[in-house]
This record gives C-alpha cells, sequence and structure tokens, in this order.
DNA sequence: CATCCGTGGAA
DNA sequence: TTTCCAAGGAT
C-alpha cells in the first residue's frame, strides 16, 4: 500500500516543506479548517495575512459563528469568492450547534458541511488530525498525472479513479500517510509545477514515469480558461467592493455608478441578494448583510 | 459534466 | 499586453 513515490517524498517533505502558519504545531484542526477554506483556488501568499488575522479574533468555531456576517465579509477582505466566506461562517454554525464547537475527524461528516468537498474533508482528516485520508487536488492530481501516468499534465477529474490512484500511493499507517499527503501536494505546489517543473530539484525524478518518457507535452482536452472582464464575476466584484468599503448602507446610486450597463448590474445585484452577500434596508438601500 | 463563482501576480 | 492559473465547490 506504500510506494517508491512516498518512499522519496516523505523524507523530502520532512526536510523542505515550507513553514505555513497553519502547518505549525499549534494549529488546531478548526484553523486547518479555515486554511482549507481560504486556499480553494486562492494562492498561499494572499491567504497567510488574513488567516492570522481570523486565528487571532475568531479562534473556535462558535466565536465565527457569533460574528455578524458583514464583518466576516469585510474580514474576508479581497481573497476572492466570497460565497465561500459565507459558507465558511454557515459551517463554524453547524460544526458549533452539532458538533460540540469541535470539527469532525470523520470525512463523511466533514463533506456534510458547507463548502466542504471531497477535497476539504480529506484535507482537514490529514492535515487536522493526521489520518490516512487520499487528498487530491490540482497539485496532487499533476503529480500523479506526470509520475505515475508519464503524462504531461492532469487530463478532466476523475473522481473515483484520482482517489484510487492517491490512496494506492499512501503508506499504511496514519502518520506517514498525513505527512505523504502534504509532501505530494507541496511538490506539486513548488518543484513539479504547471508551467514549468523544476525536475533537476525533484526528490522523485529517478522514479517519475514523465522523465523516464522523455517529458512528453500534454496532448489531452485543455481546461477552459476562464476570461473576467466584463463578466458577472467582475461586476458582482465592483458591486460588493462598494458594500465592504461603505461603514453602513448605501443609496442604490452608489451601486449603480459601478458598473454602465444597467440590465447586468441589476441582475449581479439580484445574484448577491440570493447569495446572502447583501441585504435591502427597510429604506431602499444596500449593505453587508447584519 | 460544464459552467459559474473573484482576485491579483507572474510568465 | 494578454494569458494563465492558484490547496475547489455547488449546481
Amino acid at each position: 500500500m506504500s510506494s517508491p513515490l512516498a518512499d522519496l517524498v516523505l523524507p523530502w517533505f520532512r526536510a523542505e516543506a515550507r513553514d505555513l502558519p497553519w502547518r505549525r504545531p499549534e494549529t488546531t484542526p478548526w484553523g486547518v479548517l479555515v486554511s482549507e477554506f481560504m486556499l480553494q483556488q486562492t494562492p498561499v501568499n494572499r491567504v497567510e495575512p488574513i488567516w492570522n488575522v481570523w486565528m487571532q479574533r475568531w479562534p473556535r468555531p462558535s466565536d465565527l459563528a457569533a460574528a455578524p456576517r458583514a464583518d466576516v465579509l469585510r474580514a474576508w477582505g479581497k481573497l476572492g469568492y466570497p460565497r465561500r466566506a459565507i459558507r465558511l461562517h454557515d459551517a463554524a454554525a453547524a460544526i458549533a450547534e452539532q458538533h460540540g464547537d469541535e470539527v469532525p475527524s470523520d470525512v463523511d461528516a466533514l463533506e456534510a458541511l458547507p463548502g466542504v468537498g471531497s477535497y476539504t474533508a480529506r484535507a482537514v482528516a490529514a492535515f487536522g488530525y493526521g489520518l490516512r485520508a487520499p487528498v487530491v487536488d490540482t497539485n496532487v492530481r499533476r503529480v500523479v498525472a506526470r509520475a505515475v501516468h508519464g503524462a504531461g499534465d492532469a487530463g478532466p477529474a476523475r473522481v473515483r479513479a484520482d482517489l484510487a490512484d492517491v490512496d494506492a500511493l499512501l503508506p499504511p499507517d496514519d502518520d506517514s500517510a498525513a505527512v505523504v499527503s502534504a509532501g505530494l501536494m507541496e511538490l506539486g505546489a513548488v518543484v513539479c509545477t504547471a508551467r514549468t517543473p523544476h525536475c533537476g530539484l525533484c526528490p522523485a525524478s529517478s522514479v517519475c514515469a514523465w522523465v523516464a518518457n522523455g517529458r512528453p507535452a500534454y496532448d489531452g482536452p485543455r481546461k477552459p480558461v476562464q476570461g473576467f472582464a466584463g463578466t458577472d464575476r467582475q461586476v458582482r466584484g465592483k458591486l460588493l467592493d462598494v458594500l465592504r468599503d461603505s461603514p453602513g448602507p448605501v443609496p442604490r446610486a452608489a451601486l449603480d455608478a459601478v458598473w454602465s450597463d444597467a440590465g447586468q448590474r441589476d441582475r449581479c445585484l439580484d445574484s448577491l441578494l440570493v447569495d446572502g452577500l447583501c441585504e435591502q434596508t427597510d429604506d431602499g438601500r444596500f449593505a453587508l448583510p447584519a
């Protein structure tokens, strides 16, 4: 159940792991959960300062659950995808009310929380509790595609097969497996990178099927690149920016000023209301939810 | 399964 | 400048 790849990655990670704050021994499973929410599609260097503030301010799930939505959204700042902040807030409430203020260690219980999917559930089990759980993120999928399958990059996700691939790499015991899981992610993040992999620095190049194949270029289907300019995502971001920066409710005119296309603007404002990222006051103004 | 959901830094 | 993409999840 272990693997040559794991045997190389494990000691490399023990020696070379970045000193990220959520990896320090004093970090609680709650701290790990918060870090995983923030790291969903957001780079490490932008998460670090925000995570530090959150841990000081809301050291337990019940602390965050007790905070007003507006405070949570302002503290989230410009990390992006603010619905994650809403889901984390809701997850904190569920943990406080249904799990005695303790983050579950069971993968199924974790996956039942808002905003927690296959990746985040296993990441919390592995990094928060030191359990053996196959953690499959974009880094790990790329490392496995190269080192195991000899491909230049990972194709579309195949959830079951990807989990099985990683499960087959992990050592049998919890402690080692959790370290290997972190190590595979770290390898993908700093060495086996998407654009220019640093095979000369890779601890696993001797067992890498991609290197053995002569590093062939990826030929499969490319994941579609998302545009941003002119999308609802951009408009929602601009609207939310106004709401975050204002200490109280703003008149509709303040929101109208950020985007000229009235139809798109209204659609986006509606979607923010639906998502719980915005509220309308009795006098018709708009604000972050209380 | 494809698309949507923010933001900003690097190539 | 444009393009890519960064520890995903929900629908």
